[in-house]
DNA sequence: TCTTCTCACTTTGTGATGCAAAGTTAAACC
DNA sequence: GGTTTAACTTTGCATCACAAAGTGAGAAGA
């Protein structure tokens, strides 16, 4: 029953499956905005306000360069976003054995 | 990444722990409103709400016998809420298996 | 070279939602 | 008979997730 220690941030299935996309790259590897887009099929506007309030919580990084259309954006999780990932699933887990 | 097999109305953290309350007794039994609000600690505002919500789900049935005061809820998990809820624990469980 | 197209995001708009606070009803107590 | 208490109910609001429309710049075509 420990359903209160769900990270809200990472509960909406959204930003658990960017996490999860994320999670599954090797470490410090980065994954384009776009191709992130196609993975989880989600609209460019609802990637990049998810991916807004991940950052802002610190749990991913983005990096754009260049500009227009020629501009490419990345992202990658941070520790504190993979750290705050395994605490969710660790309670994840913890209320699946309750039940 | 079965993500998007969650069952929106049982994944809010509030519902999942009235299901998870309620699938934890004997089948057909029925909790009492201010009981089952006292274990999940919520306000009874949210729990109402929460608990009409899987109620035209078909989740949960509860009953009201007399009025104003002297009056008692009862709560209890349908079959079709427990259904609803194993599948929901299976998405999960399948979940984590791909972190 | 001027216009149209396409790509890669961004911003805006909106209906739904979860939470909290205030309200209702009626029995019990003083 | 006025107040308190118990057990819900209703209302109000701030946030949110999603979809649709918009923006900026290079590429392609006339």
């Amino acid at each position: 029953m420990t359903a209160s220690e769900l990270d809200p941030l990472i509960h909406v299935p959204a930003r658990l499956r960017i996490m999860a996309t994320l999670a599954a790259l090797p470490f410090g590897d980065r994954l384009a905005f776009t191709r992130l887009q196609s993975q989880i099929a989600l609209t460019p506007g609802n990637l990049i306000t998810h991916l807004r309030k991940l950052e802002d919580a610190g749990y991913v990084d983005s990096e754009k360069i260049g500009i227009g259309s020629a501009s490419r954006t990345t992202i990658t999780l941070t520790s504190q976003g993979r750290r705050a990932l395994e605490s969710y699933t660790d309670a994840l887990r913890g209320l699946l054995d309750g039940l």
